[in-house]
DNA sequence: ACAATTAGTTTGAATATCAAACAATCATCA
DNA sequence: TGATGATTGTTTGATATTCAAACTAATTGT
């Protein structure tokens, strides 16, 4: 097997284990995956309106609306309505969205510290400095 | 923001990366998500029996009934008996989903290579070193 | 003012998924 | 050898997810 096959052989089994790992975590709580995700983005990136939710999501505003839907029916997430433009409703998230973000947020730091606890402090250094690079520029 | 997470927040960010890439993949070819992942651990894995690819894909049996069905009407896969134990079926590729499961490896080596491009020498063997050991020890 | 654009919802159809019931086959052991 | 229990996969009924396209309401530009 060459180099570049090697790599993208970890790479894929890196993201595979972060997937399956993602689901399960989300199959714990009473959350489906797409409410999850749209949590995240909301608690991430604060308040937003449906299009540019929907833009995150990566799904057409009419998923999105039924996304929000069932959020708002579960108490995670409300529309507001902003008085200067009537047609946008503002998705925010409430107390019950925040905790729930909260919780999501120290799963991945529990997983993070799952990750460090097999690498030296070097290692660690490296691998932040990777990520960053890659990040910035690769996607 | 601490160290633990400033390598959480690019952790995700980084997978955010690769899910919204591999969806915007799948998305180019005629295959349904489940079913180019079906695709993927067959070609990887080689034929199986369908509680094994229920067991890969983290699914119940019902819901790879339904999937192998489609590849099969597609002409992706087909069922094979075995001799020995006529309960199981054998789910192999044809031709056609093996052609299938090269073009999404080459997709998959095409960002490898994209990623590679912003990396110098050193810092692909830091990575290749790193997530072998992550992929070994932490999942 | 009115035509074009924009934001979001609704609708109809295909796909995804599960749990539970089911049919076929195999294994055990009395 | 035959009855009972276990295993493999399918079917069924229900709910969730998603899209494209049609639609409503509101805003903008001319």
């Amino acid at each position: 097997m060459n180099s570049l096959d090697e790599l993208t052989h970890e790479l894929f089994t890196f993201f595979n284990g972060f997937s399956s790992w993602e689901n399960s975590v989300i199959k714990t709580s009473e959350l489906s995956v797409s409410e999850a995700h749209a949590i995240e983005i909301l608690g991430t990136h604060g308040q937003m309106k449906m299009k540019t939710l929907a833009g995150h999501l990566g799904v057409t505003t009419g998923t999105t609306t039924v996304t929000v839907d069932r959020l708002e029916k579960k108490d995670y997430a409300r529309r507001e309505s902003v008085k200067e433009d009537r047609r946008i409703h503002l998705i925010t998230l409430t107390q019950k969205g925040q905790q729930a973000f909260a919780e999501h947020h120290q799963y991945h730091s529990n997983l993070t510290e799952q990750i460090l606890s097999v690498l030296s402090n070097e290692e660690n250094e490296q691998l932040i400095n990777l990520l960053k690079k890659i990040n910035a520029e690769a996607f």
